[in-house]
DNA sequence: TATCCGACCTGTTGGC
DNA sequence: TGCCAACAGGTCGGAT
């Protein structure tokens, strides 16, 4: 599943592959695609023609395209949801099964971008920017943890006022974003912490020591070009990521713990699972009542 | 106001 | 073999 690390590789590939080119066609072929798009396909497709694009930009797991040549200020905001890929393609290559938006380039290197989403979680939509080259729908969205201007104090001082539990904060993406399931779990088993650790009880210390492990696994994948289970994420070119290989928690259910070898549990947590280590992650212990 | 939780969506897997 | 339920999970909006 696209969280930060693999929405990286695919910015990456944008920047590479599609940054300068102009538009010249753009196909809605589903049209849940744009549905973050109010005023529908048609106009999507009008206000994108004739565009330059610029340099891809990302925020957690948002990524948008600057453009230039549709008034100032214009972007296409990107989200890849669960299942969404954005590939880069020959003309003459076949339609994958889920293709949602095929944008085609007004020059000779015979390739197209092409937006496929199986499960339609994603989408793409055009926005303005702020004044801080933000898209306006996406200012409530924190920065993330590899972002140099990400505020550590902050992000305590707020982890502290919260009467919720780590992992809730960690996937609330207005607290600090890029962060999903996979990542969560992983800092928390390096962090040897509980994912129903209340929020409150952290210390400045544990804060520093869990961003530092989130930053670190995050990095890790994006070395090996991300986390991918299944066909559900490649990069622009189709290529899968290798950190799969690399998880010490998620999807270990069952299998020895690298620190401890207890087995590793799952537990049903918020419509997904959490897999942690028994021994390692102790449960908090319940607030006594009364005190 | 802060927090929680169901709905959205489709392919795969496992049980019967 | 075929059917069905469970599962995967990011985000939004309604409920508490």
């Amino acid at each position: 599943m696209p969280e930060l690390p693999e929405v990286e590789v695919v910015r990456r590939g944008l920047e590479s592959w599609v940054g300068g080119r102009t538009v010249a066609e753009v196909e809605v072929l589903h049209p849940r695609a744009i549905r973050r798009h109010l005023a529908g396909a048609v106009d999507f497709a009008d206000r994108l023609r004739g565009a330059r694009i610029g340099t891809p930009l990302r925020r957690g797991k948002y990524l948008w395209l600057p453009l230039a040549g549709t008034g100032d200020g214009l972007c296409v905001l990107a989200h890849l949801g669960m299942s969404g890929q954005l590939l880069v393609q020959p003309h003459d290559a076949p339609d994958e099964k889920h293709l949602r938006v095929r944008v085609r380039f007004a020059d000779e290197t015979g390739t197209e971008l092409r937006f496929i989403d199986q499960r339609t979680f994603g989408g793409l939509s055009l926005h303005e920017l702020t004044p801080d080259g933000l898209p306006d729908v996406i200012a409530h969205i924190a920065r993330d943890p590899l972002d140099p201007a990400f505020d550590e104090e902050a992000f305590h001082a707020a982890l502290r006022r919260r009467r919720s539990t780590v992992k809730r904060a960690l996937l609330d993406q207005s607290l600090i974003s890029g962060v999903g399931n996979i990542y969560a779990d992983e800092a928390l088993w390096r962090s040897r912490l509980h994912y129903d650790r209340p929020t409150a009880t952290l210390t400045r210390p544990r804060t520093t020591e869990l961003l530092g492990h989130i930053r670190d696994v995050m990095n890790a994948a994006l070395a090996v070009g991300g986390t991918s289970f299944d066909s559900l994420y490649v990069n622009v070119n189709g290529e899968s990521g290798y950190f799969d290989r690399s998880l010490d928690a998620y999807g270990r259910e069952g299998l020895p713990c690298r620190r401890c070898a207890t087995p590793l549990r799952r537990r049903p947590w918020m419509n997904r699972s959490s897999y942690f280590c028994p021994r390692c992650q102790r449960p908090p212990r319940p607030a006594r009542s009364g005190v």
